[in-house]
DNA sequence: CTGTTAGCGCTTTCAA
DNA sequence: TTGAAAGCGCTAACAG
């Protein structure tokens, strides 16, 4: 005779097991969560494991979390998962949460800061651990304060905040040292000899863009050359960004030889444009971008930029939040690397992006 | 005389706003579910939700949960978020699941079946509202089975499930058409002139792949071609896996004039191929993909494929999910558009592949 | 409409 | 070691 076994999902629940182990519920508890076996006398423990097994039991997070008053939630809050270069921080911040056995909650912020901020709010309403914000932050000061404002109470809560992007509030932070990378970037196209540069940066608000247009400034300088204000042109930090400030450049005329787009992304709107005119990069003008996301070296020709290991900006922030020390704030420094490609050959003499189109 | 605030981070309970408010737990509990205006008396609504404003009351999504026995949880399982067509889809189910004040977590499996289940598992026993699974089956039917299984159990506590793939579960589905798109571009293709292909597919496990094959073989027999089962390489379903593939053919010396790689990523990996041996995409051998994704459009020249518009993918699974009919798993069928780019001229006479090598 | 009173499933004192 | 019992914060019957 078939034992009626009721299909009706109730979940099995940490009292089932302790009753068919035969013992209490704190000593199940304690059999799971106990530190190996200490506590529970290692019979009790097995019977209490097979129980588990048998009735394919599993733990409720949310009891358990009311309990403790704590969670394995790790929050990952990013502007944007399909921007190449955040959903690689995002697998580096994944890889690492699982590995630690944590669940990750991602969610986007269509780089409102205003969202930002409301999303830290949630990640501590739901008493997460850990949160991980990536992205260029504002320097719009008042979003800043509160932010500031809500992560402090973050983690007054218990938990971890950690940044990815410049030094610029008291937690945890994985800084991108984009200023000397556009600085060794500037440098290094002068050296193959371009002397009139042009700029896609985006308006003053995001930090990146400006301490990348100021990195790249600083090693023009270096080289003796000047960068002309008027070249410094704006643009979203996209894709669109990148093609209507290259627009600009174009029916402008600007007498340039090289132009450097805040970030890979913006260059790829930038060849666009260029391509729609008629131009050539590499030939007609040189172009190069910054981040290095993984399609750039599929461009033809191939885009010089500065190499940033999205993956392990993600792993250094989870590592960061998941390290227990309490000596205040911390930053790790990543470099950036410049990488060299066809994009950006020596200028031809003579060559430039107005005589071009003339 | 400042009262002393204390500085420590005991979060106010819903108790703590009752009491402030003057009524009881199930009142201000009330006042917060409760449909608009029905349950609780205007007044009293109004002083419940001042006092959760004073005190900056946020509810404790855990202790809803544990209590109501269901969750705002939507989880997201999905091979790798930094593939920039799953990234798309995670966008959608973001943007979508966002819309209706749910919390997404996504996980990873690496193309991992067996932790694709298990974080089934992990769903459930986070008493997930929702769960999608976006990529591509497997046609293990022994994973096949588990993943049923688990699915299944899902359902029955309460969840609803959703692919993102081919309609092969008891579950609603969103089907991406691959065998029609790939059809459609094989015709194309052809009516091109192109009369001598290769495909660069992977291994059968993966039925997005198979059917794109079968797919775009259907479209040759229609215009009374024949696809050489030699010129059928396989390789993994990433760039790299596209890159060997095609160093296959290359060293094989294939008599082709044009290459369909299965999906865009690995197109592009072919594309580095055919440039590191010299061959020039478009002018030595046509070449095409399958996606669109983002970045194919910025190649030089730019990427023949089947446009698939993934955020939509992700936006569909959501509302299948949170539509609450109960008439059984629904089909939502999603066609790809061929998008005919400068990387499929029509051919030269003469000029193929192995012609191009000599 | 509102308050009382049980829970939800788990952890953690506190005694034994 | 183990168990009884008291929570954790919230919801939901059940009365009134």
């Amino acid at each position: 005779m078939a034992t009626a076994r009721t299909a009706v999902p109730v979940a099995v629940t940490l009292q089932d097991v302790a009753d068919r182990a035969g013992v209490s519920t704190a000593t199940a508890s304690r059999a799971f969560n106990g530190s190996k076996d200490r506590n529970v006398r290692a019979e009790l423990r097995a019977r209490v494991f097979a129980a588990a097994e048998e009735l394919g039991y599993l733990a409720n997070p949310h009891a358990q979390a009311v309990a403790r008053g704590r969670t394995d939630i790790v929050g990952l809050v990013i502007h944007d998962v399909s921007d190449p270069f955040f959903s690689s921080i995002a697998a580096g911040v994944i890889a690492e949460a699982e590995r630690e056995g944590l669940i990750v909650t991602i969610t986007s912020t269509s780089r409102d800061p205003g969202r930002e901020i409301d999303h830290v709010v949630s990640l501590r309403q739901q008493k997460a651990r850990a949160l991980v914000i990536a992205g260029s932050r504002t320097a719009d000061q008042e979003a800043l304060k509160r932010l500031e404002a809500e992560l402090l109470a973050f983690e007054a809560g218990g938990g971890r905040a950690a940044l990815i992007s410049q030094r610029m509030l008291p937690v945890d932070t994985v800084t991108l040292e984009n200023r000397s990378g556009a600085k060794a970037l500037a440098v290094d196209l002068a050296g193959l000899g371009h002397q009139r540069f042009a700029v896609l940066s985006t308006g003053s608000k995001l930090l990146t863009s400006r301490d990348r247009l100021a990195g790249f400034r600083d090693g023009l300088v270096r080289k003796g050359l000047h960068l002309d204000p008027d070249n410094v042109v704006h643009g979203e930090f996209t894709r669109e960004g990148g093609y209507a400030a290259m627009q600009e450049l174009i029916i402008r005329r600007a007498d340039v030889t090289c132009v450097f787009a805040v970030n890979d992304v913006m260059a790829l709107g930038a060849a666009a444009a260029l391509r729609e005119h008629g131009l050539a990069v590499g030939k007609d003008v040189a172009l190069a971008g910054f981040d290095d996301i993984p399609t750039v070296r599929d461009l033809s020709p191939a885009l010089t930029t500065v190499r940033v290991a999205a993956e392990e900006l993600g792993r250094l922030a989870i590592g960061l939040v998941l390290d227990e020390r309490e000596d205040g704030p911390r930053v790790r420094k990543v470099h950036g690397e410049v990488v060299i490609r066809e994009s950006t050959p020596s200028p031809t003499s003579g060559r430039s992006l107005s005589t071009a189109l003339s």
